[in-house]
DNA sequence: CTGAATTAGTTTCAAATGTAACTATTATGC
DNA sequence: GCATAATAGTTACATTTGAAACTAATTCAG
């Protein structure tokens, strides 16, 4: 078997193929919230952070679902005037202010959940519940693995997802 | 066991970590072309998809590499300015015009494909031949499954990727 | 304390992207 | 053949997105 990998054949390329079946979910699963609800996949990003993890500042939203803070500032704008984030300015640091579903977007966020998870469901009805769990060890070691390989030579460092842990605060 | 998915865990749910996945991977290799060769992620798939599939239409293109024709379309007039790729009119049909990289477009393309396929090399090297080839099957199926899903309700239904056949022309 | 440096978050401006309209050419129905 | 429809591709406009500048508040050095 001589040169193993000359010839880029786009089909068979990582980068590629997991390019292509991202979108392909994320579009599926938007398609299945954006007319009911009006939302963005990152406004509807943020409600699923902010359902999961309690009181959240900007920054730690952006940690969370990996979105620079113009995106995050923006969705949560777009959350506001709608009345379904509520903001407190922390007392002690004004210019912190953790975000919260409101009680509306608590609502909304209890009726798409199940639809999102029901999408997922559906997808991974396609794998046996071993290949599943096999196929969600092999992307975390990938990603795992790509941030450190982007760590050598990249400008931008901001890694540290797919984590349950928070991403510590810098005060205790 | 009771109720096994209620909580939407944004950091085990598929099409979100699917999708930072992807992100990360395709900014990492970006990273690696962008700035010596000065291309888009979206020229650089053109130029792969021509690369791999000697001449193709515009159309062929999109179909390739899912994308849709206006973006097609400003990549190959990006492409076309910087003499990288060529386009022939057909003269049976003048509407369609086939694309082929031009000698500077393959000498490019054939210096990215090693960076390309070296960075495909160190990403994967954290997976066994054998993990590798699971994830590889694991994927396509996912990707198969998630197009046929997607038909039932929604508007764009262009899927029929990840193939190495051709789109089958319209026309014998 | 006072002034430089940081940090949180927003706004501004430019580039990228998507949708829809448009041009040019070919196919189709009658 | 001729009007209508369909197809390939581009252009125009409106929205989204990202990078950098900016505001406000806090920390840190001396």
């Amino acid at each position: 078997m001589p040169s193993p990998s000359q010839a880029l054949e786009l089909e068979n390329f990582l980068p590629y193929r997991l390019s292509i079946l991202a979108q392909i979910v994320s579009e599926s699963l938007h398609d299945l919230y954006a007319e009911p609800f009006g939302l963005t996949v990152t406004q509807w990003r943020v409600m699923a952070a902010l359902g999961r993890f309690a009181p959240l500042t900007a920054s730690d939203v952006g940690q969370r679902i990996v979105m620079d803070k113009v995106a995050v500032s923006r969705a949560v704008a777009g959350l506001m005037e709608r009345g379904l984030v509520e903001r407190a300015t922390d007392r002690a640091d004004r210019r912190r202010a953790s975000l919260r579903l409101s009680a509306r977007g608590r609502a909304m966020h209890a009726r798409i959940v199940p639809i999102a998870l029901g999408y997922e469901e559906r997808l991974y009805k396609v794998l046996s519940a071993e290949e599943r769990r096999s196929f969600d060890a092999l992307t975390d070691r990938l990603f795992a693995h790509a941030g450190t390989l982007r760590q050598a030579g990249a400008r931008t460092s901001r890694s540290a997802l797919l984590d349950s842990e928070p991403p510590a605060r810098s005060r205790s």
